[in-house]
DNA sequence: AGCCAACGTTGGACGAGCCAACGGTAGTCG
DNA sequence: CGACTACCGTTGGCTCGTCCAACGTTGGCT
């Protein structure tokens, strides 16, 4: 592998961008072979936390289209990981709740996603890891809301 | 904005890649109304820093596809940027050369990008956005050998 | 001479993120 | 009550970045 340019290098947004290739390629691989999509776990995640939820709360909180909201909800529920019920005091609404068998998943993808994380961050030590992921949860926050 | 679940903001997979979004917008809409693209910037940056190359060289180094390099070079003849010339030791090959106004205009990205560097770091003090790219430099090192 | 590898070029596949439009529902205001 | 506006889910499609396959040309090897 030739080195980069320096130039190139010292950009933050650079190595951003690079960085992210690889960490999508990792998660996407890892959760492949059980069947399963990055977003899968996003939504079953925010679910677990926050409990049910309309289509479009769980699409803000995990910062997805509405649109594509759907197609990840439509996967939960064909694989019996989620339910999708009208919310009887608004019909606008559905009500996603997430299954015993979701919170199962939720649990294996989890322990995927850790090894993903092992995997991306092996060059940090633990202690590194925290500062950088802590660094990173401030970039971005300071991103979301401009 | 409601919150992402804490599941996803302790993943560093997941920060990355959601402040790649943010980072990778910066970056277009800052270079767009110079009529530039992000990829402009690296092959320049190679150039100058590494002499003239080949399309194969100037693809290794900066990360993209022989494909996406062809374009990102017909782009910088047609703008003058740079020359492209069949090497005459090699004739599968061409060599890239970069012209003067093509070293002025990496001046000119490279300032537009250190300004995306600012609105991207903004909430990290300068020993902090050190000690970020130092920690993202080796997480991708740590990628690309594999 | 014959075979294989390298390079540039072209075309296209694929997924992520995003947007527009529609029907159905709820809330509001005259 | 009726009209208007806003919201939600759903569908379809657009754009861009990344990547791969195939081809013709050229060079190296045996």
């Amino acid at each position: 592998m030739r080195t980069a340019p320096t130039r190139a290098r010292s950009k933050a947004s650079w190595l951003i961008n690079k960085t992210s290739v690889h960490a999508h390629r990792l998660l996407t691989d890892a959760v492949a072979p059980v069947g399963g999509h990055g977003h899968h776990f996003l939504v079953l995640a925010a679910l677990d936390e926050f409990g049910a939820a309309s289509q479009m709360e769980i699409g803000q909180r995990i910062g997805i289209d509405r649109s594509d909201t759907h197609a990840i909800v439509n996967d939960l529920v064909e694989q019996g990981f989620a339910e999708r019920a009208p919310d009887p005091e608004d019909r606008r609404r559905n009500i996603i709740t997430i299954t015993d068998a979701g919170r199962g998943r939720l649990a294996e993808l989890d322990r995927i996603l850790e090894r993903v994380q092992d995997k991306l961050l092996g060059a940090l030590s633990p202690g590194e890891r925290r500062q950088f992921v802590a660094l990173l949860t401030r970039v971005l926050d300071g991103q979301e809301d401009r």
